[in-house]
RNA sequence: GCUCAAGUGGCGGAAUUGGUAGACGCGUCGGAUUCAAAAUCCGAUUCUUCGGAGUGCGGGUUCGAUUCCCGCCUUGAGUACCA
């Protein structure tokens, strides 16, 4: 019996051992970094999570184990560490729940995040949980809507080349109006004088503030998602549906709250350069950027319009501003094209035409976006009757319009060169324009020639001869003298609307007066969501917040107070005015969190985080997360770093100095097989025969799908069973003349079902809660007792039942397996399937780490001498372990340990001079056994901020070398040979050898190769 | 269409300043232990007509190519009438 409750005592526990250390790291504070430490400084921070009400499953946690490796490493060697975690917690599906149920989205937010926090603590995090940040507590949100006012009070000045206080823009137009500001801003800005600006209404000035603020309110041309009840980004929409929900968007015009993102468009381009991230995530973020660079071409619009009074054409010529990036190619141009929205249209169609383009334009705006965007193929358009003049030959050219050109990119029509470009040429050919071609050599009777290097641009008066970089230069540069034109660059990066009409998101510090926005001031915020009894938008098309009663700003006491009290209501003006009704998008909060990080929480409360907390912590080191962000979040947060640091709020330009994505867990679904139908082909004359049992209840078993005997039995069983016609009868009586095969449908069943051997457990499915019933009469066909399922790598989802949830793996195999099995797995940036049979692997690992140290009798550890192979595992495993954790690559290192531990087992190595550096390299692994494991060798104290051992490369020497020999190249055999012969020698040696003479079998051969300390190769 | 990434045993994957292809683990097979099972331990496991062949396919460079070059095929991701 003692020997029993010995050996019990002896065995790896890990359950036990996983929560005495997670408690003694909560109780020890063992991983709250400290802002201030004679330590150089590490900041690790994961892509924070949103808190579903599904929980974690085991592909959420990939990301945070490999961050968190790495944190434990760098605490291994001498860093100060912040490894921080929190919660995205605002969002879409807190919301829906909480129309459907009524529930408040606060309630269930905090329920989930609950369940959350516990399933990351079973995981052994060393996140710093003391400075944990949620987007939507009012004391983070404060903070979101703070930095909304800082936006609105700034204006991007192109001299300077940032963003400034809004106040120097008004002291430049109060003392010489606006003509010689160099702003970025809208476009339809007009030229006033300082004497104007000081002369317009609080009202008029304003307004015109409006145009140059950062964030700015406009009537914008938004998607528009009906089903959601809500304006969409163009980020957050994919092949023309919403991302969530797959609904249809439209385009609408509406007052939004937009954020001047393309102000910076070039300085998130540049800054790319300056960033270690991947380069197909640097390849995305440019694309979208989308820089083009190229010339503004104006064209006047030739005068044969009778619309137009005479002295209307002599004052402001109708002109056609285009962009185009080939200004080489200005003399192909044979006709113009204008999106059918463009204003000038309606003024220049002539009368003849009218009918015609009204009706394309009408046809147009019919269809929807996804249609146009579906439809690429269908050449339309109409001809306005009009012509513009060639800025150079003068010739008259043609406007047409058609929807192939967008609205909503450059100026809404281009130039039109059918030579040089496929779409202008499909469009030339289809409505029989003319293709001039001013290509040298160039055939263009089939295709445009699109290419813009090697080729000499022809029948172009002045640029004749020239390449495309000559031509265009020249081209812009005599543009220019005519005034016609100037070298431009586009982006196609858009001002990224920030208005969302949701409850669930940050309430906007705005209220109005007389309509015009005004910002509540800093000592007041948080402005908190108001309660509303319904999280629907209003009857009368408002977003939720028009639902709420107490939801107006007292400027006099300077509080939210309730809409009864509205100056609109009383009819006069007594200081109350309406709140803004719409709340900030997800992205809001996601845009600055990880400065949030930096500072402790109990300082939090007079700036978003200190000075010196900000210079200390500077960026991001290390950023791990989702590729999903690549245009969204990640583009976001360098915006609002650039601005935060243009107003010097912080010192640094870009927020995340170093980003890896890690690839997707996918699931390994499991399916069973119903019978459907049997299809019997004579083999003799071909004849089919179909035959039905849609209503059989028969799972056969995917090893015997093909198997024609159990396909014969079955179907003879199945026939004579259900008393089926003659038809069949004649098959089953001349069986041997039919080749019968099984036609089945696959039904997912829940993978927890089934085993490492893909043997299902028809028990368990009869029984299951939700879907036994349908099992309950169902019969099983085996092959040798065993159901065996097939198998599909999905992605993991609840409707596939293939998600598995690592509170079950940590349960039955701990944590440290849990770990060590997700980087195992494979190449942390790869998508891998998840298979749960594969982790007895690394499970079986630790067991054996635990018995090395840990044997019945007690600690197998002595202070015995380490032996020469003993130092040499350890040296060779430090190593490879260190390069790998540097180069991210922790599957390799998990196959190290393996490898490390059979070795030192096999050599019976008990010394604690090898055993116990070995812990501080398994730990940021394994971090429970490790410290378990430490403390049994008596240390006190947590292994955590131990010094990672240090390589020692002499352990490694080797006397001998063990060559292969190869014959042409091809390995046959290898030879132990001294490390110190020369080459010379190896030569002697290897030809002299047995086994060389054998497979030379009397040949010479030609060349010997011989590379000291790698190879030898025999040629001939 | 364009951009990026990737193709290696039954499976996840390892190996690249070019130098023993398949480390490590799963699965499978065989054995030990056990009344039996679980657990544990030991061995085998790319294919092969036993000559060899072999890292998606076809070429090339080289003494030598999974690795470098050219051309293709396939898969995945992103993006799309961007002028």
């Amino acid at each position: 019996m003692n020997r029993l409750i010995k050996r019990y005592k002896m065995q790896y526990h890990f359950n036990e051992i996983e929560a005495k250390w997670q408690k003694y790291w909560a109780e020890n504070q063992t991983f709250k970094a400290s802002n201030t430490s004679e330590k150089p400084k590490y900041y690790v921070l994961d892509m924070f999570p949103y808190p579903s009400g599904a929980g974690l499953h085991v592909g959420h946690p990939l990301g945070y184990i490999a961050s968190d490796i790495y944190a434990r490493y760098k605490r291994h060697k001498g860093f100060n560490v912040l490894h921080p975690q929190g919660y995205d917690s605002f969002g879409l599906p807190a919301e829906q729940y909480a129309i459907q149920t009524g529930q408040h989205p606060a309630v269930t937010t905090e329920t989930n995040i609950k369940t959350y926090r516990r399933q990351l603590d079973q995981i052994g995090f060393s996140f710093d949980w003391s400075r944990e940040v949620r987007t939507s507590s009012p004391e983070y949100y404060k903070w979101t809507q703070w930095i909304f006012i800082q936006l609105f009070e700034s204006w991007y000045n192109n001299e300077s080349n940032k963003a400034e206080e809004i106040s120097s823009l008004i002291a430049v137009f109060a003392s010489e109006g606006n003509a010689n500001v160099n702003a970025v801003c809208d476009d339809n800005i007009e030229v006033f004088t300082a004497e104007a600006w000081n002369n317009f209404s609080q009202k008029e000035q304003e307004e015109i503030l409006l145009k140059y603020r950062l964030t700015y309110l406009a009537e914008t041309e938004v998607n528009w998602c009906p089903a959601l009840g809500t304006v969409l980004a163009n980020d957050e929409i994919v092949n023309g549906v919403s991302e969530r929900g797959g609904h249809p968007v439209l385009r609408k015009k509406m007052t939004q709250w937009s954020m001047r993102i393309s102000a910076y468009a070039e300085r998130l381009l540049q800054g790319l350069d300056t960033i270690d991230w991947t380069d197909s995530l640097k390849e995305s973020q440019r694309n979208w950027i989308g820089k083009s660079v190229g010339a503004s071409v104006t064209f006047n619009v030739l005068d044969n319009n009778e619309n137009k009074s005479h002295a209307e054409l002599v004052e402001a010529p109708q002109q056609i501003e285009v962009f185009t990036t080939r200004p080489d190619t200005i003399f192909g141009v044979s006709f113009m094209t204008l999106a059918p929205e463009h204003e000038l249209v309606s003024q220049i169609t002539t009368p003849e035409q009218k009918a015609e383009v009204d009706a394309y334009i009408l046809a147009t705006a019919k269809r929807s976006e996804r249609d146009r965007m579906a439809d690429v193929k269908t050449i339309s358009g109409a001809f306005t009757g009009a012509y513009a003049e060639h800025p150079f030959s003068k010739e008259p050219i043609p406007i047409w319009i058609g929807d192939y050109v967008l609205a909503g990119y450059g100026t809404g029509a281009v130039m039109s060169v059918p030579c040089g470009d496929q779409r202008d040429y499909d469009f030339a050919k289809h409505f029989n324009i003319a293709i001039p071609n001013i290509f040298e050599g160039v055939d263009i009777s089939e295709e445009a020639y699109a290419a813009k290097d090697n080729v000499k641009i022809a029948n172009s008066d002045f640029l004749n001869g020239m390449n495309y970089k000559k031509a265009s230069k020249r081209a812009i540069y005599d543009l220019e003298q005519l005034g016609q034109g100037e070298g431009k660059t586009n982006y196609r990066l858009r001002d990224a609307v920030f208005s969302r009409q949701r409850y669930w998101g940050e309430p906007f510090p705005v209220y109005y007066v007389n309509g015009m926005p005004q910002m509540i001031d800093k000592a007041h915020l948080p402005i908190t969501l108001p309660e509303v009894e319904k999280y629907l938008p209003t009857e009368t098309g408002e977003p939720p917040l028009g639902r709420a009663d107490v939801w107006a700003w007292d400027t006099v006491n300077n509080k939210v107070v309730s809409n009864v009290n509205l100056s609109a209501v009383e009819g006069e003006d007594n200081g109350i005015y309406p709140l803004e009704l719409n709340t900030m998008p997800g992205w809001a909060g996601s845009s600055w969190y990880f400065f949030s990080y930096m500072e402790e929480k109990a300082k939090r409360g007079e700036d978003f985080a200190s000075e010196d907390a900000l210079n200390y912590w500077e960026n991001v080191d290390l950023y791990i997360g989702g590729s999903e962000h690549a245009t969204g979040h990640l583009l976001y947060s360098r915006f609002w770093t650039k601005f935060l640091k243009d107003r010097a709020f912080v010192g640094v330009d870009e927020p995340f100095k170093k980003l890896i994505n890690q690839g997707m867990i996918l699931g390994t679904s499991a399916f069973i097989y119903r019978v459907s139908d049997f299809i019997c082909t004579s083999k003799t004359e071909g004849q089919i025969i179909k035959v039905n049992f849609l209503n059989s209840l028969i799972y056969i078993s995917s090893s015997v799908l093909d198997n024609q005997e159990v396909a014969k039995n079955l179907f003879i069983k199945e026939v004579n069973k259900s008393n089926r016609d003659d038809d069949f009868k004649t098959v089953v009586s001349n069986i041997n003349d039919f080749d019968i095969s099984i036609n089945v449908s696959a039904i997912h069943v829940k993978v927890q079902y089934v085993n490492a051997s893909d043997e299902l457990d028809i028990e368990s499915l009869k029984s299951d809660a939700e879907f036994g019933a349908d099992y309950k009469d169902a019969e099983f066909l085996l092959e040798n007792g065993v159901y065996k399922v097939g198998r599909e790598v999905e992605k993991m989802s609840k409707s596939k039942y293939n998600v598995v949830s690592p509170d079950a793996i940590c349960e039955q195999y701990g944590a440290d397996s849990l770990r060590l099995y997700e980087m195992f797995l494979g190449p942390l940036e790869q998508a891998k399937p998840w298979n749960t049979a594969g982790i007895t692997g690394v499970h079986g690992f630790l067991k054996k780490l635990w018995k090395l140290y840990v044997g019945e009798n007690g600690l197998n550890v002595t202070d015995v001498a380490a032996t020469k192979d003993n130092l040499k595992t350890l040296h060779k495993t430090i190593k490879k372990v260190e390069e790998d954790i540097e180069n991210f690559s922790f599957n390799t290192s998990v196959s190290t340990f393996m490898i490390a531990v059979n070795e030192l087992t096999a050599q019976k190595c008990t010394s604690k001079e090898v055993l116990e550096p070995l812990l501080a390299l398994v730990s940021p692994y394994a971090p429970h056994i490790a410290e378990e494991l430490y403390s049994q060798l008596g240390n006190e104290g947590s292994i955590a901020t131990v010094a990672f051992p240090k390589f020692d490369a002499s352990h490694l020497v080797e006397s001998s070398k063990n060559y292969p020999i190869s014959f042409n190249g091809k390995m046959r055999f290898t030879i132990e040979l001294p490390m110190d012969l020369s080459k010379d020698e190896i030569e002697k040696a290897v030809m002299s050898n047995e086994k060389t003479i054998a497979q030379l079998e009397g040949r010479t051969p030609k060349k010997v190769i011989v590379v000291p300390g790698k190879i030898v190769n025999i040629v001939g």
